[in-house]
RNA sequence: CGCGGGGUGGAGCAGUCCGGUAGCUCGUUGGGCUCAUAACCCAAAGGUCGCAGGUUCAAAUCCUGCCCCCGCAACCA
């Protein structure tokens, strides 16, 4: 409806573990999607953060000898690096410790209370004092003890607080049906099933068996069990009851990107939860699928957690962006997908250093040998008296020119450079596939809404292969088919300025749509066009102008001196293996 | 009959909602080019789209039944 900001948020992780790629994923997902909007000109709030409380981070702690708050300290500063070696673009990073987040989760408990959601009742479960914790019938073998422990577990009664979900079954039930609040569809469905036997659930511990956490207001003996205290960060984080204006401005959240796992938590509890305390509720949640490693999930027992810093040592990544790129391409995002190490190489090595990177490189050495190191001018160039020969792309644009009347404003637009590249898509295209007709091929500015449209529901990986396949690859066969270094040799001047200044605007233009994901290299190829590099981490300005979507569309100045710096992103080697078996 | 995801050339995937010449990347084989990161370009080989029925002029795509793999059940997003 016109809005214009956009909220969007990761789930809080768990601080019992370093970051590894299964975090990563989410939070790469996010940004990439934080950042498109910020292009599309929304005012952005990305959040993203640590849930800290809970038993295990105690006992963990107790370990090392650390007070819990000491020791989440250093696991939040871990997540911290590595999401800024990641290039996130967050603007917040929350922790649950945060003193305030306290105040709101206590407040919110008051609320609920209040309104009659929240009662205490005792429970009677089987308890596992090896897991401490309690277990449900899965967790048992036939004969009633522990899988782990392989012994009875005792039954325990205790007391606690509940929440009265189940009062809320029919709104949450129109809330799923709507069929934009879960997405994807099919886990809509899931959901719906969950709600078919919606119980209560217990939002509180005593002290007893979880010692770090929120207390529970006025009673002495409980702590805030998981769900309302991590959920509630999605609130805290835009300034809920301590920054009025950041609230207003950004609440509801417009999506939170979240884990398959954690589904049920958030599209039942949460919007319960909001529904209780009277909270607008928040536009959606998108529940992505797992990265397996080696076909096999991410596990400790099995060894194969990998973590990005692993995979940039590995590879002697220079940035972030070839993991965020294989991610993002990895599979349709919503689904599970698998990373190996050779098909992160053949991936990031076909498609960022042969076809992009090569292109760039390419494309700018001849710049730097042909036109003395600047972008070519089409200024003086007669297109009208070029390409007659031609039958395709050079062709399309001769005849095009000259059918634009004389003088007339797209003339000089042309002339300028402006909408040029745009209309000799359609031609590029269809010379390259060999079709005659290439009047029925798309133009540019379809395949760029295109890619946009696939960008807003975070189809990226067909956004990418769209990008690719339409957009770089085909300048690298129209490089060829062109061959400049013949045009250079035979002083076909004029048309040897067309044909690279066609191929450095294409690339212009793919450093656009790439921004979101590929922030670095494409702020590099920006830099060796020769634009002036300015900005933080969350804004990218090119001579001074944000970049924006548009900026597809706002042409690659002639003259301008470009800066060739070498290989966009070195090819990413094999392990030499030599005759006596060493890694060279 | 628990719920869900998936089964498409050697590998990984798209296409399935809204039926209409089976597509992409990698790999293999042969060739070309030389501006470039052993890159780029061209060509060829390679698929009964899990199986069996059905609907239709036409099915990877719709319907029915079946088979196989994987998640949801310790650690784990």
């Amino acid at each position: 409806m016109g809005q214009n900001t956009y909220y969007i948020t990761t789930a809080i992780d768990y601080v019992n573990a370093a970051p590894h790629l299964g975090h990563a994923y989410e939070k790469i997902a996010t940004d990439v999607m934080a950042r498109f909007q910020r292009l599309q000109g929304k005012e952005v709030f990305f959040l993203t953060g640590t849930d800290e409380h809970g038993t295990k981070v105690a006992k963990t702690a107790a370990e090392k000898g650390m007070d819990p708050k000491a020791y989440t300290d250093s696991i939040a500063e871990k997540f911290k690096e590595a999401w800024a070696f990641l290039n996130l673009s967050h603007n917040r990073f929350i922790r649950t410790t945060d003193p305030e987040h306290y105040e709101v989760v206590a407040h919110l408990w008051r609320v609920m209370q209040a309104k009659g959601d929240i009662y205490k009742a005792s429970y009677t479960g089987l308890y596992c004092t090896g897991c401490e914790t309690f277990l449900t019938e899965r967790d048992l073998t036939e004969a009633g003890e522990c899988r782990i422990h392989q012994r009875k577990p005792d039954e325990v009664r205790e007391e606690n607080y509940f929440f009265r979900l189940s009062s809320y079954k029919d709104k949450l039930k129109a809330l799923i049906e709507n069929g934009t609040f879960v997405k994807p569809d099919f886990r809509a469905q899931e959901v719906l099933h969950m709600l078919d036997d919606l119980q209560d659930i217990s939002v509180s511990r005593p002290k007893t068996s979880v010692s770090w956490g929120i207390p529970v207001p006025d009673d002495p003996d409980q702590n805030i069990y998981v769900w309302i205290d991590a959920l509630s960060n999605y609130v805290t984080g835009v300034g809920y009851r301590h920054d009025d204006a950041l609230f207003s401005k950004f609440w509801p959240a417009d999506c939170h990107v979240i884990g398959k796992d954690i589904l049920r938590f958030h599209a039942l509890y949460w919007p319960a939860m909001l529904m209780s305390a009277e909270i607008e509720l928040p536009r959606q949640i998108f529940a992505h699928g797992f990265i397996n490693i080696n076909e096999s999930k991410i596990s400790k027992s099995i060894g194969n957690v990998v973590s990005p810093f692993d995979l940039a040592r590995r590879f002697d990544l220079q940035n972030a962006d070839p993991i965020r790129y294989f991610l993002m391409t990895v599979t349709t995002f919503g689904q599970d997908g698998n990373f190996t190490e050779d098909d992160f190489k053949l991936k990031i090595n076909a498609n960022l250093a042969n076809n992009l990177g090569n292109l760039v490189n390419r494309t700018l050495n001849m710049t730097q040998k042909y036109f003395d190191g600047k972008v070519p001018t089409l200024d003086g160039v007669d297109l009208s008296n070029l390409y007659t020969e031609d039958a395709g792309y050079l062709r399309a644009l001769a005849d095009e020119f000259n059918a634009l009347p004389p003088g007339s404003e797209a003339k000089n637009q042309w002339k300028d450079g402006y909408q040029f590249p745009a209309s000799g898509m359609r031609f590029l295209n269809a010379e390259l596939r060999g079709n005659e007709n290439y009047l029925d091929s798309k133009p540019f500015d379809q395949f760029v809404d295109d890619i946009r449209f696939k960008f807003d529901r975070f189809d990226f990986e067909f956004a990418l292969y769209t990008t690719f396949s339409q957009l770089v690859n085909p300048v690298n066969l129209f490089i060829d088919a062109q061959a400049p270094w013949t045009l250079a040799k035979n002083n076909e001047t004029d048309r040897l300025a067309v044909v690279l200044y066609s191929a450095l605007e294409r690339i212009r233009q793919v450093a656009v749509i790439l921004y979101p994901v590929i922030p670095t290299l494409s702020r590099n190829i920006f830099e060796q066009l020769g634009y002036d590099i300015d900005g933080d981490v969350q804004t990218l300005k090119l001579n001074g102008q944000p970049i924006q979507w548009e900026t597809i569309y706002d042409p690659l100045p002639f003259t301008q001196p470009i800066k060739l710096t070498g290989p966009l992103l070195p090819r990413l080697e094999d392990e030499i293996v030599g005759a006596a078996g060493k890694k060279k």
